[in-house]
RNA sequence: GCUGCCUUGGCUCAGUUGGUAGAGCGUCGCCUUGGUAAGGCGGAGGUCGGCGGUUCAAAUCCGCUAGGCAGCUCCA
């Protein structure tokens, strides 16, 4: 094997050379040449490392393996600058992270001040350039080794490793830890570190343990990519719901209304208004469903039948005890069990199946207190939800439409490439959780996977993430800072009818029960207006857009006639506004871009006298004058079609 | 719910070691009536989230509380 390193010298090694003897002596060149080289005649930025099964790897910082060694190896050495300022901390985990890694400790928190000192303390250690070696040791000897070094966590994960497993230190001079690698070879080879934020996280995960103090960082190879990612975490900042979200004035919050109670101000509340016609109209006119509008309360005894007060109490808004008042009622958390009610008002004949009740329902979800968030996690909500009851012979040509009601709707808000899908299964290990008998749990989640198969949608199998009565398919999407919220939950239900005792009778004359679909074709507007604000930086496709033509005077000589034509374009639909001060046109162009308005018209003299309108859009800067009908009737398709435009002038 | 950070005029932020608050934008008024990204001048507007404490004196220190943010946990 050959391998040239980037000063042009040439490696020669034996394929029977100790695979460890080539890494060492590789990672020595490596640190000295900030690891640039060709291996066999290809160009490489490589890292060497050495991986679980002792065989060497040559990678590069591109490869998700290298970028977790030289994360892994920043992790020990944060570890270790830990250490070296903290005597008294214990090790917990310190995993690598899609965007860097983290180490937790059992010590008090830090603030940014004790960041940077560990920074620098960092810096200090990457320049001593440790080198680090990997040994192994019997469980009992790691166990004893670790409890020497009083490292009661690292005891605790040794003990639970499987039988098999092999137990790997790595050693970097004066601190080992426990880690399966793989590694940098030096500590020497770390670039651009940088810690980000400090935070408690449970120990294990679970709020029952006690809560250690995390510290996140990242590593690059390159200064320039490190100054990057941090100019990427400033940008997403601007794209963040929850500030551009208020900055645009679509929502607010109040502290004496409370947490996850945000007020849609006129803006929002326009796009969300905008949306649940459009989603209304789509689903009773071309997908055959009928509207309900049930109350957004219960007293308790319904909440009783469906098992939500045994499975769900602690997420709903109670009002009343249940020793002190006769009635007890709750403020509803979902729509089931009312449109199950609408269902069973009446004899169901399996000719009257497949029925496709449709609501734009407001819900009620007590969260805890840290939870909340903007507008993707709130305590009142508003969803199109839907519950379809069906034969079990309609049940997969059913589901299936509603997956393709839930494409349809992400295609036309032009987000179906960000969505991820998901088949949320119960976890036989928690039957406490669920209801039913695991055989139908088994049967139902083949069934959704069939589908999801023969439909070729890729998705993710969870466990653990059903409803309680029946598994489900979860749309997500991520949010700027890549955390995955559901936007669309398709569920297959075939154990609720038999609690609210429902029924239709077949051709026989027999009482059946039927299937349930519980969907939502797009998911709570909120969330969704949320998502869409991230998605376009407040750009949005002219068709959701709350403001979509702003009226601009030249001067106020011609008020009238841009009177006249914000007149003509509100007849025809369109949402628009005049900006009547007595600005200067550039400054009233500048405030309505800021503003994110998709088509300002420019009206003066000239205009008043030919009756026409200067266009001038996001799309197409300055697109001249043209006759106001025309404009009117370009824009009217364009919203008709929901057209999702390119945006070529931005801010 | 847990850990930490934050909360100053409508918005974005300054306010040195505690001595009763500043700027820009916006807003209002006047002048300007102007052709494609900020015309000029002037004025009003905060008691520093709320409550309590320490102090001769607190926006600045302490406690509680309400919001906001990050992370953890949770999300039928």
């Amino acid at each position: 094997m050959q391998i040239t390193l980037k000063d042009g010298s040439v490696k020669e090694y034996a394929e029977a050379m100790s695979v460890i003897d080539i890494a060492k002596d590789l990672s020595e060149g490596l640190a000295r040449m900030a690891c640039a080289g060709e291996i066999n005649g290809k160009a490489v930025d490589l890292r060497t490392v050495v991986s679980e099964d002792c065989r060497l790897n040559i990678l590069t910082f591109q490869d998700e393996a290298g970028k977790a060694a030289y994360r892994h190896t920043a992790s020990h050495v944060l570890a270790e600058a830990v250490k070296r300022l903290y005597p008294e901390a214990k090790c917990a985990i310190g995993p690598f992270i899609e965007t860097g890694f983290y180490y937790d400790f059992d010590m008090p928190s830090l603030d940014r001040a004790a960041l940077d000192a560990i920074e620098a303390e960092m810096k200090k250690i990457i320049k001593e350039g440790r080198e680090l070696t990997r040994f192994t040791l019997p469980r009992e000897d790691a166990i004893k080794f670790m409890e020497e070094k009083q490292e009661p966590y690292k005891v605790e994960l040794i003990r639970d490793l499987p039988e098999d497993a092999e137990i790997s230190f790595y050693d970097q001079g004066d601190f080992v830890d426990l880690c399966a690698g793989p590694h940098l070879m030096s500590t020497k080879a770390l670039k651009a570190v940088k810690l980000i934020s400090s935070s408690g996280a449970y120990w294990r995960g679970s709020e029952k343990n006690k809560m250690l103090t995390r510290v996140y960082g990242t590593a690059f190879t390159k200064n320039a990519d490190l100054d990057a990612y941090l100019a990427h975490l400033e940008d997403i900042k601007k794209r963040d719901h929850n500030k551009l979200g208020r900055e645009m004035e679509l929502f607010t919050t109040v502290d004496v209304i409370g947490q996850g109670l945000p007020l849609l101000m006129p803006k929002g509340a326009k796009m969300i208004q905008t949306m649940q016609r459009w989603i209304e109209d789509l689903e009773d006119n071309e997908w055959g469903y009928v509207r309900t509008k049930t109350p957004l309360m219960a007293k308790s005894d319904l909440y009783k039948i469906s098992g939500h007060w045994d499975h769900y109490k602690d997420g709903m808004f109670v009002m009343g005890e249940e020793e002190k008042d006769k009635e007890v009622f709750a403020l509803r958390p979902m729509t089931c069990p009312f449109q199950y009610y609408v269902y069973k008002a009446s004899q169901k004949s399996y000719r009257d199946l497949p029925l496709r009740y449709g609501e734009t329902s407001t819900l009620f979800r007590n969260e805890d207190s840290g939870e909340m968030h903007g507008l993707t996690r709130v305590r009142q909500f508003t969803i199109s939800e839907g519950h379809l009851i069906v034969r079990p012979d309609q049940m997969v040509e059913e589901f299936k439409n509603c997956l393709a009601l839930a494409k349809h709707c992400l295609t036309t808000l032009g987000v179906e490439e960000d969505v991820t899908y998901h088949l949320s299964k119960w976890d036989p290990a928690d039957r406490e959780k669920y209801i039913g008998e695991p055989e139908v749990w088994e049967q139902t989640e083949q069934h959704i996977r069939d589908i999801l198969n023969e439909l070729d949608i890729p998705f993710t199998e969870e466990v653990g993430e059903a409803a309680f009565y029946g598994p489900k398919v979860d749309i997500n999407a991520k949010n700027v800072y890549g955390k995955e919220d559901t936007m669309i939950t398709i569920q297959w239900d075939a154990l609720l009818a038999e609690q609210f005792d429902m029924y239709y009778v077949d051709q026989n004359g027999d009482k059946v029960r039927p299937y349930i679909i519980h969907r939502t074709s797009m998911g709570c507007y909120e969330r969704t207006l949320a998502w869409l604000i991230e998605k376009y930086a407040g750009r949005f496709p002219t068709w959701l857009c709350p403001e979509q033509v702003r009226v601009l005077p030249i001067s106020e000589k011609y008020n009238d006639y841009a009177g006249k034509v914000l007149a003509e374009l509100r007849k025809n639909g369109i949402l628009a506004t005049l900006d009547e001060r007595a600005e200067k046109i550039g400054y009233k162009i500048r405030e309505t871009r800021k503003n994110r308005v998709p088509y300002m018209l420019v009206v003066g003299q000239k205009e008043e006298e030919e009756g026409v309108v200067s266009v001038r859009s996001r799309f197409l800067g300055d697109e001249g004058q043209k006759p106001l009908h025309e404009f009117i009737s370009a824009i009217c398709e364009e919203i008709r079609t929901k057209e999702i435009r390119k945006v070529e002038v931005t801010e």
